[in-house]
DNA sequence: GTTTCATAGTGACGCCCGTCACTGTCAGAG
DNA sequence: CTCTGACAGTGACGGGCGTCACTATGAAAC
């Protein structure tokens, strides 16, 4: 049995390299690639010939979502485990969209992750079971397109003239988008409907 | 010259498992103990005779500041690396004021982490060049210390009556607190001015 | 002992925000 | 073709929000 060869991306170099030493510990896994960046993935992978690519999902550029993708619509021998910091619900559902084979929480027990890559290298599916019933029970996002971009605008705190600029929008139109996305979060204010918004990743 | 021995607090499983890994590929240091919460850091710096405390700023119960506080207290030969995702410069004074020894952030290279330990080992400090700028440039926070409450009551969205009922205040008191909060902060909402105030590390 | 400042409160003003009702266009489903 | 739903806009209403002025107390600073 031959090793399996992975490439590890994460956006913090520290934590990169750190889960690099912890798999190179393992004889049957091989980090033949490091990147910093969602679009250096997919190159990687193919300069390395790569069994498995490990992703964060919170990455400059090309996020680890859209990586997945990059990858499955070029490599379709290559395995694909999305490791997040965040367990939101709308990663998940987007990451298996995307043809991710396995999603870690990094909550994950550091023993357990060489056995996901493995079992991900097999075929088999990993998912965390926690996770999965909190995306059975939040569903998937309620909101419109429009909805989403104008509330993802709202986060940062901006004043609903500022929002309007930024989108080419009539205030009025801005304030009706955002009563909707109040209204669909079950929030009372346009801060806490992108807080629940985002903590579910539907932003 | 003998072994460095360290503990390790990083509230994610995985990654702190995965520096362990990385630090014990060095000859000269042995993780002698892992922690994922601030409040179990004290006992294992005493239980396992650590000659150098590695500790993530966020971590439920205690956070890292607090908990390097009690270390310098408590233990005067230990010395403390804080590692921590965000530089935020505020994290920066308030880990310096504690009393660590060395700060850096995860987006280091992976390689200087052993280093950096060896440094603080031998007492001397350990900071980001670039982190130090930003946090003279920064200053420490203007708000004071009601005006950090209201703030923080503020982040998660709500109104002011509910944030009222929190601190067990009146609605103008709370609005007038806030109101200074966003002049300071040089906002022209409260939630830019949570943000800023967040990013700055003055929460 | 006076000054300064943080804290807490009241009351008032004006503007922005959240909501609703209603109009209209366009694309896709039936 | 009709019907539905997303998108965009207008206009109006009421309430909440941000600001300001002013009062008051207690604790540090000089």
């Amino acid at each position: 049995m031959s090793v399996i060869r992975l490439v590890l991306a994460d956006d913090q170099a520290l934590v990169r390299g750190a889960l690099a030493a912890l798999l190179n510990l393992e004889p049957d896994l091989d980090v033949v690639a490091e990147v910093g960046s969602g679009d250096q993935v997919l190159q990687a992978c193919i300069d390395h010939r790569a069994d498995v690519a490990v992703l964060d999902v919170e990455m400059p550029g090309l996020d680890g979502i859209e990586a997945t993708n990059q990858i499955k619509r070029t490599l379709a021998g290559t395995r694909v485990l999305i490791v997040t910091t965040f367990g939101r619900p709308g990663y998940l559902r987007r990451a298996l969209q995307s043809g991710a084979d396995g999603f870690l929480v990094k909550d994950t027990p550091a023993k357990q992750l060489a056995d996901a890559v493995r079992r991900v290298h097999g075929g088999l599916r990993v998912v965390d079971a926690a996770l999965v019933a909190d995306s059975i029970a939040t569903g998937e996002s309620p909101l419109t397109a429009r909805e989403t971009d104008v509330l993802r605008a709202a986060v940062g705190g901006d004043t609903v003239a500022a929002i309007a600029e930024k989108l080419a929008l009539s205030e009025g139109t801005v304030r009706n988008h955002l009563s909707a996305a109040i209204g669909k979060t079950g929030a009372a204010t346009r801060a806490e409907a992108a807080r629940i918004a985002t903590d579910n990743g539907w932003l």
